[in-house]
RNA sequence: GGAGAUGUCGCAUAGUUGGUCUAGUGCGCCACAUUGGAAAUGUGGUAUACGGGCAACCGUAUCAUGGGUUCGAAUCCCAUCAUCUCCGCCA
């Protein structure tokens, strides 16, 4: 959420986010709601100090009768203006809610990532002497997953991982964990369940109505609690409430979850192979900072990730993300896709997203200036470290030979027992 | 899942026959004084949010959270949450 003095001070700019990020505009509500709100508090409370400094006098009081009585009226008044207020301040809430992130000035404008640009590109998708094969033949051929057998157990949109696949997949979690520590990450392994309030807390969602997500997210039938689509749901809200120290600041946090999501929306796209899942295995970076080191931060995060696949050996490039495209709650976003031979085309890997001190409103964060001794909210950052299976994808088809064995990219062969590639006819 | 206990202003605590509690005290922290400097000591200060005001400042709320009783609640009632101890179950 927003600043309210910022809305009253700033309305055009305000509307102007509401426009480019293509959320309705809710900023003229917003205002009415905010005066009528003010004078309802400034009345009551001028009321309740009046009746606080009779209810002090009345003890030592010679005739307590009329005090009383006039407190009791005075009483009444305040309920019948706090029960106004209360409407109102709900509905305020509720407004302030469904009014996006201000995006950032470079960030392209457009409806949709049709008006994403292009940053860099870094790599040259190989040239292959032979006919490479797509993702799903060569997990067929090593027999690196169970596509059936697991639909049949579990259900559509659920995958496993078999043998080497499997081991190799975990040497990249750790690989990326390792990385992210020597860069002064803290490592936290996130609960994949979580309270309703955490995933409104990350700011996704629109309005003040928990229920609106139920939609989209996997609710654990019969409890308050649900699944959580990434652990930024959890890094998020793992201060709130707290005011930090500014030299506590920047906080780095690396968060592994499995993630559930119910891809409602994604009906039919990316059925074959290992791209698109109700669940799957994430380590996302997190940060807390000073709103001023933000877009230092951002650069970080968006650097760590394309080390990251720099390290897989994948050609990849980096999109600046549109108004249209980011998201509710984004002030920049910037995607990182690698080069998928299959699909002829650059797919989303992870994506960097700098967040502004919109997610900190909600979970109330903050920190004290040591210069000013003023209390702030914190501006939070968070990227993918790495998202598994999908990364899979590019590695294996990329690196794959003839025979349909992979290369292991260098950096993982120690996390492979010194293996320099799985898979093929041995 | 069962039984019991607890939850106070950074920390530790006082406060439970409702009204000098606008929450006392100790520690910590900050400032000043004292000192050649320090320790010790003394004095003062020490939260957050919102509303009003150019400002100094004033007001309101917050004693886990949310309701209730009352002219008035840290204190009484109800619900919820969290923590601790024991039992049960279990990677």
């Amino acid at each position: 959420m927003l600043d309210m003095k910022f809305i009253r001070e700033n309305p055009e700019i305000v509307k102007n986010a509401c426009r480019v990020k293509n959320f309705p505009d809710v900023v003229d509500d917003i205002l009415s709601l905010d005066v009528r709100v003010r004078e309802l508090k400034t009345i009551t409370q001028t009321k309740t100090a009046e009746k606080n400094k009779l209810s002090r006098e009345i003890p030592t009081a010679t005739d307590k009768a009329p005090l009383i009585a006039k407190s009791k009226q005075i009483g009444e008044e305040i309920a019948n203006d706090l029960a106004e207020l209360d409407e109102k301040e709900a509905k305020l809430n509720d407004l302030l809610h469904r009014v996006p992130q201000i995006p950032s000035a470079d960030a392209p404008v457009g409806a949709d990532d049709s008006a994403n640009i292009e940053v860099r590109r870094v790599g040259t998708p190989r040239t292959f002497d032979f006919t490479p094969r797509p993702q799903w033949e060569l997990l067929d051929m090593n027999g690196w997953w169970m596509p059936e057998k697991i639909a049949g157990v579990c259900g559509t949109r659920t995958y496993c991982l078999c043998g080497e696949l499997a081991e190799l997949s975990l040497a990249i979690q750790t690989y990326v964990i390792q990385k992210l520590i020597s860069k002064g990450f803290k490592y936290i392994e996130c609960p994949p369940v979580t309270k309703p309030q955490a995933v409104f807390n990350a700011g996704h969602f629109m309005g003040s109505d928990l229920s609106i997500m139920n939609d989209d997210v996997f609710m654990l039938s019969g409890t308050d609690r649900c699944l959580a689509a990434t652990a930024e749901i959890i890094l998020n809200s793992l201060h709130a409430d707290d005011i930090l120290t500014e030299n506590e600041l920047p906080i780095k946090y690396a968060g592994f979850s499995t993630c559930f999501r119910k891809e409602a929306g994604a009906a039919g796209r990316d059925t074959r192979g290992l791209v698109r899942f109700h669940h799957f295995d994430k380590v996302e970076q997190y940060i807390f900072c000073r709103p001023e080191e933000s877009d230092e931060m951002h650069e970080f995060l968006l650097n760590n990730l394309c080390e990251v696949v720099g390290d897989l050996e994948l050609p990849y490039r980096v999109i600046a993300n549109s108004t249209g495209d980011m998201g509710f709650n984004k002030v920049k976003q910037n995607d990182v896709e690698a080069w998928f031979p299959s699909e002829n085309a650059y797919r989303e890997l992870g994506s960097c997203s700098s967040i502004g001190q919109f997610q900190a409103r909600r979970t109330n964060t903050r920190y004290r200036e040591n210069a000013t001794g003023e209390v702030k909210f914190v501006a939070t950052l968070n990227n993918t470290g790495i998202a598994l299976p999908r990364a899979l994808v590019p590695v294996i088809e990329n690196h794959q030979n003839a025979d349909g064995s992979v290369n292991i990219p260098k950096k993982l062969q120690p996390l492979m027992g010194g293996r320099t590639k799985i898979g093929g006819k041995h």
